[in-house]
DNA sequence: ATGAAAGCGCTAACAG
DNA sequence: CTGTTAGCGCTTTCAT
């Protein structure tokens, strides 16, 4: 492993004036210039990150943290934001927790422990947890389309209030009252932090309609979640008018069983998606969807972070905004 | 921010038994341990990440190169992958080269300058630089279902030539001998090093169709390139009878163009895909296409990794072969 | 324009 | 079972 100090004996200058060059200063004579990089060249030199990091006590590396990377809502996410990070000499990593608060915990430890400077999270297993943190260190977490009640200024977030309702009532009206309701979190227990849900309540309430334990479902991520709740539907002798999801994956799933059972999309059963992912106008239903606005999302998120890191920037502050697409699922 | 220094002045004793206590040695009176625990406790104390990976020489990270993370063959790689590592101590990380030599070089320099112990490339943009970092850090690399020629050894890779002479007579026999061949390499510069451009160009010799220019394309990687590359082929007053593709998404966006514009799917032309990647059935037209046996090639990629860093394992060589799924596209 | 030297927080001889 | 100390490779004062 080659280091600083071989170089400068190479060079026949001192350690100090190699990393004067590493590092862009100005003051450093030509000729010198020259033998430096001869030198790092010949020895294929690479300064150690971790010495740099020590001694500066920074990275320069953001973590970007999502339930899963195969979710194509949170990898176009990452994408942007680190296309925007590396604008301001940030590099950005993209970590899971997998919905597992435990590797919740070891993302954080990399913040504490200095592997990152920051964390841009766009999915929180441990509400509590990630407020107490927060409160140590408020300056280095921003929430990206999540809410933690008491650090609304950490968190860039869209309204997801209005177009649920939107959504719903959408289906209310073409398809009918019996509307089942799928979410991510737990529906039961999350009864109060969770924009969404607390949509589909009021809906249910202005309307008058009953809650009904049987037609809303937790936990719910992926195309086998949604089969899986699809499958549980059909032994009903009576189906939904509509099915809500929470994820265009969720929908892709519902559709794949219903379908497969000779049941119509949307004629028998509407299904409506949420995220408006790259691949939901592809499937084999065109998926009706609630689209995230991804692009203006990141770049709010990343502003606020590099205020909060203090680099100077010019990210204009964009209108997030969700909205309606109406394909044909819905 | 904590150090070692504070913990072990906080509970009464040196910093050595406090990184004793860290790294879980045995020897260390239950007294000093409480001491030391509570200290941890109360300080909220986190090892730096960058001390210790200075002082080690080592850092327990691997590198996982793709060209994209939003691919879902690399994203579900990536999982298998990161999965198999954490159970022999390491964490791995996702990097993408988005297809750029540069990009590429950066990772690298993320090994040379120790960020990584390792790195697994399951893409690969320059062959000429990769083969010479290899040179020097032979065991650091595994290449996964990448060759470069003279590198066998280091890699791990599925044999690409068969499946896609299979596939190829497939299409021959169903659908006519007129057959379009997308790939992501570039196929008339890169004429050796790709075992599938291989396989097309003897299929054609074998049965003597020549080789029309028109009906290759390269540096496919996405919908939107299958997308341009159908609206090419419908200038032309007559189609080709089937279209060979490189990757589900680029298979994607071929049929999404084509049924735009009418054109029956595989009555017309028949498409077929390659990876089977999670959302292949779930397409409009559900994709025929080539499985890659991913999981077993994570096998055997950290498998090779993990011997190359001499770490005992009982990982198995998993037999490796790509088969032929047949849907609707083709 | 340049160099000597201190020190970032940790681990590992070594000594006891 | 425990502590002292050197040193990993780098940046940064402080001289000159």
């Amino acid at each position: 492993m080659t280091t600083i100090k071989e170089i400068a004996q190479r060079a026949g200058v001192g350690t100090t004036t190699v990393s004067r060059y590493l590092n862009q200063s100005p003051h450093i004579s030509e000729q010198a210039k020259q033998k430096i990089e001869k030198a790092i060249n010949e020895l294929d030199y690479v300064p150690s990150a971790s010495a740099k990091y020590l001694r500066k006590q920074e990275t320069k590396q953001i973590g970007v943290v999502v339930s899963r990377i195969t979710n194509p809502y949170f990898s176009s996410l990452f994408n942007k934001i680190e296309r925007i990070l590396n604008q301001f000499g940030y590099e950005a990593s993209i970590m899971q927790t997998y919905d597992n608060p435990i590797a919740e915990r070891k993302i954080i430890d990399k913040l504490k422990n200095q592997t990152f400077d920051a964390l841009l999270m766009a999915s929180i297993e441990d509400k509590d947890y990630i407020k107490s943190v927060l409160q140590e260190n408020g300056n280095k977490i921003v929430l990206v389309n999540e809410t933690i009640n008491g650090c609304e200024k950490d968190s860039v977030s869209v309204d997801q209030y209005t177009p649920v309702v939107s959504g719903l009532e959408y289906l209310n009206k073409n398809y009918g009252s019996e509307i089942v309701y799928i979410t991510g979190s737990n529906f039961f227990e999350n009864k109060h932090g969770n924009q969404r849900n607390k949509a589909y309540r009021e809906f249910l309430q202005k309307h008058q309609y009953e809650l009904n334990q049987n037609m809303i479902f937790s936990n719910a991520h992926n195309i086998a979640d949604g089969k899986e709740i699809a499958q549980k539907l059909l032994v009903n002798s009576s189906l939904p008018n509509a099915i809500f999801t929470n994820s265009d994956e969720v929908a892709i799933g519902v559709i794949a069983e219903l379908k497969s059972k000779g049941i119509q999309v949307p004629e028998e059963v509407a299904v409506m998606g949420f995220d408006d992912q790259p691949l939901a106008s592809y499937v084999q239903v065109p998926l009706t969807t609630i689209q995230q606005p991804i692009n203006a999302l990141a770049n709010n998120a990343c502003r606020l972070l590099l205020n909060k890191l203090q680099v100077s920037n010019s990210l204009m502050n964009e209108n997030l905004q969700l909205s309606l697409i109406i394909r044909q699922s819905a």
